[in-house]
RNA sequence: GCCUUGGUGGUGGAAUUGGUAGACACGCAGGACUUAAAAUCCUGUGGGCAGCAAUGCCUGUACGGGUUCAAGUCCCGUCCGAGGCACCA
């Protein structure tokens, strides 16, 4: 039997093994530490998996490895988040059914996957679109739907209690989230009607029906999202879109802003994703305050919110969000033509073209003047796209002395501006710093601005006209989508009342329908399935969205065939929460604070027993494409080589990067690729064509999707994972460039030529020498630091320069070789298993324990630390752990020469310059 | 526009977190083995200047300032790229 290093045989015979034997199938071992390795399960596109999607799986494969061989009984679970637009536009121009699409695309993933060579338990795969899962999408929906949130307690509490609450003292005093609800008392309550109740309790539901705001498209009669729409007209035909209201399920996310922003303490996330969280919570202390706003002579309370109470006297004019409800009431007569026209100018922007535009300041006036509670000076009213109506109340006070947007509007409309501080020059520019000495400000004068905002604060509250108010900028979350493929609402209209369906109802199946587009008068595909009812009341016909599905998935991944509960509180109580999450920075304020938030509605209601989802999270970088290109000479079929297309009129032109290797073109292989190109002729240069290249995002239509299956099949799979580690920091962003990919498969060939020479294998029982024990733990310490790290690049490169140095020292000993098949096998597991086999051990070397060996084989940490020399001025020497810092200090003065201590764990750094110690670090 | 993040040779990247910039790898050039190719191995490789040479000197981490004995790393400003901005997933 030959023992070359042949990949395709090994990973083939590993991958079966692993298959038959159930290998990486995991059970609740109460006598064993858990721990839950997650990947952020993918959604099947229809263009497969392409190499960007297993960097962060081969990273945390790498991990789940590496903690099975500490010893850890290791969850790794694998998914699909199976529903989404893609398969649902592919069915409306195809008729193919998204299920059907679905399915397809779920097996070519797992077949791509499984080349790899994941050591995932499929026994627990899920999938969002299976009844059996997303019943429990369902179920937890109905369970936001009956519960309220109680923000006294902090806790969400069953709907039943609140009725209880109303029937004995109405709402007076309570304090919940909520909608905006008028005040009343129990008798009231009694009084009202069935249909009344239900409008009062939806206000305080966490999954409740409200108005919003969407981008309505009519003549595609559907809403899209804001990238399918640019500057006022749909993507795909071109049609206008425009804002319009509608009712739509929301979730209550905001009611947990508080929680969602103070835990994130508790979590071992980046610093940088965790300002993100932060920035988008939003949270900021001001008040709310009532301006007076007269329209002729009729007088209205518009309520503001500002962060600036300070600033008060320096109020000179008021601004509305478009979209504000106070619009319509505050437009007088003589200006009602302009704001009609300036609402429908602006009816056509999404609110991020508005937000990007902040450079153009554009405005109106609606004729009424507000009154200042504190100058009573009248201002004007205006209307403008900078105030956002899902912000605060969708009104502002302006302060355009101190607030740059304010300062920006005042200027372009000729209103005044009155600075509040003393010495501040707001000729130019406003002064938006938080300091100074207030002036012009009556009773505030003279005061501190951080002293200043908490005293105009009180005044306002003294005065009624407001109160001290936490504002988020988290909005709850809209939750219907006007599609097919996604989750139905366990939801029924009893004479037009939202009503639930009991938890026996659930599922509630998708019903098959003829077509997937909206009906003709706008109503979503699911109208079309007009015998669909329950017990003869129509089902809503709104879709979930996306997140609704993959917000849960981790916990049915603890207990995926539970047909009782949607997690078994004992599989709970052991899996816990996730212990390491991977995957991209896109869903840093998307799916990341829903899942946070339906974990905690679901810890409320005692379903699980940990408040975070997910404690350790680590985002991998996007793998971006490069795009190779090929100059056409323009009116020819003549293609010129890069260097040589400079002297020609050409065109660029994408070409399929896999049939180009280093930038240099397979010229049969193009004259194939398209029926066009197949009488192409050249101008090479030294023989090749040179092709230019770019870096872009990978897709489809730049031909620059470079498939995993093609690099499994040339250079296997643990080549694979190598070179996606070695690419570069995980974290990073980067191209995908398959250029370098030789360097590591010339190192798993040394390495495989450590062990065997031909047919021989060449491990023996010789002791290892000093050097080749240096060299195994050097490895081992960097390997495992770098792991605990991610830092999987810099592990790939060290044990490509320990190779090197075994290789040269002709190292057989298996004392060294075990513990290297072992420290790889995260890594290359494929050929760590043929050589661990090989080198006579009966069990897989997943069941080897890596901390066992490390122990076994443990020198002095002398080795550790290496010590170089620079004739000149500075040396690093080693330092024994039991010196202390005076006698190191002493050391130092007793060296004239020295500049540089570089030291062990107790002293980290004695910094010396040339007769002066300046930095000691202990 | 706002939030986050990055910018180091021809290329991907490394740098003990403030301490000899360019580890490791690709590519390229030269060499060994071979009838030849593949495979493998060895040497060189940021730029510039000087030298037959070992080597020496200057310069260099997007740009402009600053702090420091010492800056790729810290601070201020500028430019460029990437991801997100709530119905893509």
């Amino acid at each position: 039997m030959a023992k070359d290093y042949i990949f395709s045989e090994i990973e083939k015979k590993w991958q079966n093994n692993w298959a038959q034997n159930n290998t990486f199938k995991v059970e609740e071992d109460p006598h064993r530490p858990k721990f839950y390795v997650l990947d952020m399960f993918p959604y099947p596109s229809g263009a497969g998996l392409h190499v960007g999607h297993p960097l962060g799986y081969i990273a945390s494969d790498i991990y789940s490895r590496y903690k099975r061989l500490c010893g850890f009984n290791v969850l790794h679970p694998m998914g699909f988040d199976a529903f989404g637009l893609p398969a649902e536009q592919y069915a409306i121009q195809t008729g193919q059914h998204p299920a059907k699409t679905t399915e397809d695309n779920i097996a070519r993933y797992r077949k791509q996957l499984d080349k790899i060579g994941f050591s995932y338990d499929w026994s627990r795969q899920v999938r969002t679109c299976d009844p059996q899962y997303y019943k429990w999408t369902q179920w937890a929906f109905l369970q936001m739907f009956s519960h309220w949130y109680d923000s006294a307690l902090q806790k969400a509490r069953p709907i039943s209690e609140l009725e209880e609450i109303f029937a004995t003292a109405g709402n007076i005093g309570l304090q919940a989230a909520c909608g905006s609800v008028i005040e009343f008392d129990a008798d009231y309550w009694k009084g009202l009607s069935d249909e009344q109740k239900s409008s009062i309790l939806m206000q305080y539901r966490i999954a409740y029906l409200g108005d919003t705001s969407v981008n309505w498209c009519p003549a595609l009669g559907t809403v899209l999202a804001n990238d399918e729409v640019k500057e006022g007209l749909s993507v795909r035909g071109g049609f206008p879109v425009e804002q319009k209201k509608m009712k739509q399920w929301q979730l209550r996310v905001s009611a947990y802003a508080e929680r969602l922003l103070k835990d994130l303490d508790t979590l071992e996330w980046s610093d940088s994703l965790k300002d993100m969280q932060k920035n988008w919570i939003g949270r900021s202390e001001g008040a709310e305050m009532i301006f007076k706003v007269l329209n002729g002579d009729k007088e209205y309370d518009v309520k503001i919110f500002t962060t600036r109470a300070d600033t008060v006297f320096g109020v000179t004019f008021m601004v509305l969000a478009p979209e504000s409800e106070w619009v319509e009431k505050l437009t007088s007569e003589e200006c009602a033509d302009a704001v009609k026209e300036y609402l429908t100018m602006s009816k056509k922007k999404t609110e991020r073209e508005r937000m990007a535009q902040t450079h153009n300041v554009t405005g109106v006036f609606t004729g009424s003047y507000a009154i200042n509670p504190f100058t009573g000076e009248k201002i004007p009213v205006w209307i403008s796209e900078y105030v956002l109506s899902g912000y605060g109340t969708g009104a502002i006070m302006a302060v355009p002395a101190h607030d740059s947007r304010d300062y920006a509007f005042a200027r372009h409309f000729n209103l005044p501006i009155i600075p509040l501080i003393e010495g501040c020059d707001v000729s130019q520019e406003s002064f938006d710093a938080k300091e100074g000495i207030m002036c012009n400000s009556g009773f505030l004068t003279g005061m501190q601005v951080k002293d200043a905002i908490p005293a105009a604060i009180a005044k306002v509250e003294e005065l009624g006209i407001g109160k001290r108010k936490v504002n988020y900028r988290l909005r709850d979350a809209i939750f219907s989508r006007q599609r097919y493929w996604g989750e139905p609402f366990p939801i029924y209209y009893k004479d037009g009342v939202a009503t639930a369906m009991p938890e026996s109802a659930l599922p509630l199946e998708l019903p098959e329908i003829d077509q997937f587009k909206p009906t003709e008068s706008g109503e979503p595909p699911l109208a079309r399935a007009t015998s669909w009812n329950y017990e003869g009341y129509p089902i809503e016909t709104s879709t979930m969205p996306g997140f609704a599905g993959s917000s849960a998935y981790y916990l049915r991944y603890m207990d995926p065939h539970n047909t009782k509960a949607l997690v078994s509180s004992e599989k709970n109580g052991y899996w816990r929460s996730v212990d390491l999450y991977i995957g991209g920075t896109e869903h840093a304020t998307g799916h990341l604070i829903y899942s946070r938030f339906w974990n905690k509605f679901l810890y409320d209601l005692g379903y699980v027993c940990e408040n975070e989802p997910f404690k350790r999270l680590v985002n991998q970088g996007m793998i971006q494409g490069r795009s190779n290109f090929v100059y056409r000479i323009v009116n020819t079929n003549t293609f010129v080589s890069y260097n040589l297309k400079d002297q020609y009129k050409t065109t660029e032109i994408h070409v399929d990067v896999n049939i180009v290797h280093n930038d240099r073109l397979d010229i049969e292989a193009f004259r194939n690729w398209l029926p066009e190109y197949q009488n192409a002729e050249f101008i090479l240069e030294d023989g090749e064509y040179i092709c230019g290249w770019a870096i872009e995002k990978m897709s489809k239509s730049m031909f620059n999707v470079v498939n995993p299956d093609y690099v499994c099949e040339s250079y296997g799979a643990d080549t694979l994972r190598l070179y996606e580690m070695f690419l570069g920091p995980l974290e990073q962003s980067k191209p995908w460039d398959t250029k370098g990919i030789d360097g590591v498969h010339r190192f798993l060939k040394k390495f495989w030529r450590l062990f065997y020479k031909g047919d021989e294998l060449l491990v023996s029982d010789s002791e290892p020498s000093k050097a080749e024990l240096k060299v195994l733990h050097t490895l081992i310490r960097k390997v495992s630091s770098d792991i605990e790290n991610f830092s999987f690049n810099t592990s790939v490169s060290a044990f490509m320069i320990a190779i090197n140095e075994l290789s040269d020292l002709k190292t057989t000993s298996s004392q060294i070789l075990e513990p290297l098949v072992i420290m790889l096998s995260p890594f290359a597991p494929h050929i760590a298993e043929e050589l661990w086999e090989a080198m006579g051990h009966d069990s897989s070397v997943m069941n080897a324990r890596f901390p066992e060996y490390v122990e076994k084989y443990t020198v002095e940490d002398s080795f550790d630390y290496p010590v170089s020399f620079n004739g000149k001025m500075r040396f690093k020497i080693t330092l024994p752990k039991s010196l202390s810092v005076k006698e190191v200090e002493e050391a130092v003065k007793a060296d004239p020469n020295t500049a540089r201590y570089v030291g062990s764990a107790t002293i980290k750094k004695i910094i010396v310059v040339p007769s002066k110690i300046i930095n000691v670090v202990i």
